[in-house]
DNA sequence: TTAGTGCCCGTACCACGGTACGGGGTCAAG
DNA sequence: CTTGACCCCGTACCGTGGTACGGGCACTAA
């Protein structure tokens, strides 16, 4: 697996054998050694992790720019220099993605309400869609429905979901209950994290409306 | 409210003056009508709607092009259109996005473990994010824990897939071949990564199989 | 009528994340 | 030692979603 050449590395990552160069004129991967002046590069293993790595972190909607701070986080971190920066830096990263992921949440919401509100079938005069977007909302992108209030997380354990087809029955499931403003559901870890009003519904209340649907679940407390 | 010059529209808009220009030679607005011949642009309501629309469909994360898809949707009146199309895009974007912030949370563990484990000085071996993420997996996040054998990503153009659930459908031609570890699958690019053991199977037979599907498939591996 | 905005148009430019090209040099198999 | 695939480098170019500039009209209030 070892000393592959650009081409051969190219194919194993999935990205093109120019990308490879622009990442390294970007300085996101170092220049590998090379037999000789002019010779072919000669890639080690550790820059094809290097490489997967940044495309998957790209995959998660990181920047270049991103990607390079997160690198400079663990090569700093091999060579122990500033433990305290780096933990400074990771954190300052970690505050990023809650941002992102908040951001998305909210995204998600408004695209929840857009699915909910759409018959999903008949003539388009029918879909609420262009209704709901052509509203003059707030700047910040709000959810079209928000009333802020104390929010929490609940994270439910649930069991029986296999695929995909099962999360989309428990998201919605949860989805209909008064006080739920947004959830995650993944069958992968059998597990649902829902935002919600507790002062409208309690976890209790939740975990019943998933077994209706046919569904294991228990809660499991402590958000963080 | 009506008869307003492009100024106003773009401070009620909250765009800039350019960017309603930029729409209109994007064609996602049609041109407004002017008392003169090079006299000043008159926004209707109508099209005040519209810039709202496509303000709001951005924050969702759709593209000018896929905006201007919706749009046409909604503009041939000619009722082949169907409330379901819209929804189904919609479906599809909120999939991508369940999908963005079920990773995000991932990493979000790993530096958040960094940050634990990193209280002051000493070396860290818990960096769990870089290390998941070197891993050479779909954006599904199957751990595809490394079994060494020859694993390449091998890179198709499909066509012909306008949805979430085209998506699901090809990846799971994918998925059944022998040889593949994992793909990632994206409607809006119209490509696949499919992470395979070319021992095992050969790129012409993957894009076989997704033609059996009933999409168009072409190899993109750079230089085959 | 005249000053002062505001808008007209075309064109240029920006950051981002690559992709393409072309004229050459490298390398390994036959 | 030739052939053909592969790689070298620099530079130019692409799509996306805008933003900026600048000379010249359109409108409006005094």
């Amino acid at each position: 697996m070892t000393d592959m050449t650009i081409g051969k590395v190219a194919d194993v990552v999935g990205v093109g054998v120019e990308t490879i160069r622009f990442y390294e004129r970007r300085k996101l991967i170092e220049q590998p050694p090379r037999p000789r002046e002019g010779g072919y590069r000669i890639y080690s293993d550790a820059t094809v992790r290097r490489l997967h790595f940044i495309r998957r972190a790209q995959e998660l909607g990181f920047s270049l720019r991103e990607i390079a701070e997160l690198l400079a986080l663990r090569d700093a971190e091999s060579n122990q220099a500033d433990a305290s920066d780096v933990r400074q830096r990771a954190m300052a990263k970690l505050h990023d993605v809650d941002q992102k992921i908040e951001q998305l949440r909210r995204i998600r919401q408004g695209l929840a309400a857009l699915v909910d509100c759409c018959p999903g079938q008949g003539p388009l005069q029918c879909c609420s869609i262009f209704d709901a977007l052509e509203q003059n909302a707030g700047p910040t992108g709000e959810p079209i429905i928000s009333e802020e209030t104390d929010m929490q997380t609940i994270r439910l354990s649930i069991g029986g979901m296999h695929c995909g087809g099962c999360e989309e029955i428990v998201r919605h499931v949860l989805e209909q209950q008064t006080g739920v403003k947004g959830c995650s559901v993944s069958h992968e870890s059998g597990e649902a994290r829902v935002a919600v009003d507790e002062s409208r519904i309690s976890d209790e209340q939740l975990a019943e409306a998933v077994r209706g649907a046919g569904y294991s679940a228990n809660i499991m407390n402590t958000t963080e």
